[in-house]
DNA sequence: ATGGCTAACAACGTTAGA
């Protein structure tokens, strides 16, 4: 039985609870990671969920921003949520769900924005971003690597050329810095995962899934990031079926300014 | 270089997003 997991950064879950339901009824993953909640556990809007059989849920919450929530059509072995800098924000929750004879262990991630300055020195933001990542090294190096697990989220960087409207353009600019993108393929390489997205995709083929709000018309001048992703590792790498990046549904009514990405993953 | 938008909330401005 092949397994298709999705990411969306919903931008308030609350507010937009009934689009994760249109997406759910066309896309019908097995797992659906959300980040940006911006929900505490307890107001978590759950009926559309339970009613189309993700019974198995896990909440990492908090009042006002951040948060993220992992909802399952396949019953959770085992949970986790990891704090991340010592800051008690929400930005993490692992499910262990099984899989094609075994388990699977899939971790959900918010990575902090930023701020708008690229300098760690000035910016506390900026400096808790890096951390952030350095952390995440630390903490992946090698002990996921020879087990199926997969890595999802908004990761807020875009870590190559193609994976911005403007590699030069924006090589100042927050989630394209050298220094974020080095750190984010550097966590990449010592996990040997594979970025299921550009798996599907060639290196030069331009690929977003954010666009700002900020533009009059997102399609039109289509200056989009690739801030959210799908990793693999290597046991689940050669199963990969296809991915997808749900861009329609920045056009929707009231959108996120992220989409989903989906990732298909055949049977072992 | 600038400007422009959306969401939450001790809520009509501030903080956060990226």
């Amino acid at each position: 039985m092949s397994l298709t997991v999705a990411s969306w950064n919903i931008n308030s879950v609350r507010l937009r609870s009934r689009q994760v339901g249109l997406f759910l009824d066309r896309y019908r993953p097995d797992v659906l990671c959300l980040q940006e909640t911006k929900c505490p556990d307890n107001r978590f809007p759950l009926k559309p969920f339970r009613a189309r059989g993700y019974s198995d849920v896990l909440l990492n919450g908090q009042k006002g921003y951040h948060g993220v929530a992992t909802l399952s059509r396949r019953p959770f072995l085992a949970t986790n949520k990891r704090d991340f800098c010592g800051k008690g924000d929400a930005r993490h929750a692992a499910v262990t769900i099984p899989d094609a004879g075994g388990e699977v262990t899939l971790h959900n991630v918010y990575v902090p924005s930023g701020g708008d300055v690229p300098d760690p020195t000035v910016n506390d933001k900026f400096a808790h971003k890096l951390a952030f990542l350095d952390e995440m090294k630390a903490w992946l190096n090698g002990s996921e690597t020879d087990r199926p697990a997969i890595l999802v989220g908004d990761l807020n960087v875009a870590p190559h050329p193609a994976d911005v409207w403007s590699h030069k353009q924006l090589l100042d600019v927050v989630s394209h810095t050298p220094v974020e993108t080095e750190r984010l393929n550097a966590l990449q390489a010592v996990g040997d995962w594979t970025d299921a997205i550009r798996h599907f995709a060639p290196p030069e083929e331009k690929v977003f899934t954010w666009w700002s709000y900020r533009a009059r018309d997102w399609r039109a001048s289509n200056r989009g990031r690739r801030l959210d992703h799908i990793w693999v590792t290597r046991p689940l790498a050669g199963r990969l079926e296809s991915a997808e990046i749900v861009s329609a549904t920045r056009s929707w009514k009231r959108p996120s300014d992220h989409v989903p990405v989906v990732v298909r993953i055949g049977s072992a």
